[in-house]
DNA sequence: TATTATATATATACTAGTATATACTAGACA
DNA sequence: TGTCTAGTATATACTAGTATATATATAATA
């Protein structure tokens, strides 16, 4: 979505390597968003083809290395950046959505065990979660923490709505099935 | 994330082209998530390379197009993904993230008009979720009106807490500015 | 009938994200 | 000293999703 920016902000601080770009990544996303070794390079080449940052070779042959610069263009890209205002919604797309849709001829038990297996799962997440968000509690307040406690809720304030939209899926389907016992039997 | 298996169910009930799939998948989906034709002829190439689907051209050369159909072996990898259970939670992305994530060295004026920017296009959003819920609730209820309902309910609870998330994130950093006005000056 | 708009239909080039392979380095420890 | 494990570092092939271009068919309307 935006690790392009992400990475362009990160090197407007100091030029790093690729592995420690995925590393200064995790530690801003708090762990829960991860970006992938092969998306960090493909978003560095891109940006290099763009002219937003340059690699610099570092190392004897073999044992080479490349650390990345952001250019000039690439700080005004991000600046730039910054302040757009964004235009659209995250989408909201889930396999569970169209396993629902198509589950349907199926019977009713299905649909509730998946549910119920779906609701246990993220329910396990919003644990986990939490225990993140303890553990930065005992570290001491700064920016960073704040934004990283803050990316933490956000994901908890979602794994809620999808816990409560998973029991609200399981009333209606349960509702449903008693009202129409008659004109479905295929 | 799932459009692979979405385009295997709908080519399970019928052989289609690629514009009635897109239509299909749409209508399923309750017109908000979008899947671009383009998405569309890609899933089908895979499709066909993977031996899921076979292409039957059909009209005169000039005016050609294709219906696409589903082998058994389509069905059977449809039939064994809809009883898999899923293991990942839906990852959380946003570019608000990264972008307050960057922030902080400018001021919180500019992080706090951002937020109410984004509150106020995720009303917009509630808002028109609930206007199709609306016009659903005045067809004849049957499964495929169930299943689009619950869709939109998954997207309304999702906007409301985002915009929950919005406001707490408001009062975070109001409090926070409030306690370190003089550790903070760079 | 000519013009315009809209629906139908496909394609291509791109960005984003996932999965996995590879290779080297540094420390653990038998 | 050898080897085993974990960490460091990069690469590649793939799936997923976006943006946009193109062309024809059909309906609307001047």
């Amino acid at each position: 979505m935006s690790v392009k920016h992400g990475l362009l902000g990160l090197l407007a601080k100091q030029p790093q390597n690729g592995y420690e770009l995925k590393n200064s990544f995790d530690e801003i996303a708090g762990g829960f968003w991860d970006v992938n070794f092969g998306q960090i390079y493909t978003t560095i080449d891109r940006l290099i083809k763009d002219g937003l940052a340059v690699s610099v070779s570092e190392g004897d042959e073999g044992a080479e290395r490349r650390v990345y610069q952001i250019t000039p263009k690439g700080v005004k890209e991000f600046k730039d950046w910054l302040v757009k205002p964004m235009v659209k919604v995250r989408p909201l797309r889930d396999e569970i959505f169209v396993k629902l849709a198509f589950m349907d001829p199926l019977d009713k038990e299905a649909m509730l065990q998946l549910l119920a297996e779906q609701r246990q799962m993220y329910l396990a997440k919003m644990a986990e979660l939490t225990r993140k968000k303890y553990l930065l509690s005992r570290q001491a307040a700064n920016r960073d923490i704040l934004m990283t406690d803050l990316l933490l809720d956000a994901a908890l304030f979602h794994a809620d709505a999808d816990i409560k939209w998973f029991e609200h899926c399981e009333a209606k389907i349960r509702d449903f099935s008693e009202n129409e016992d008659d004109e479905e039997r295929d």
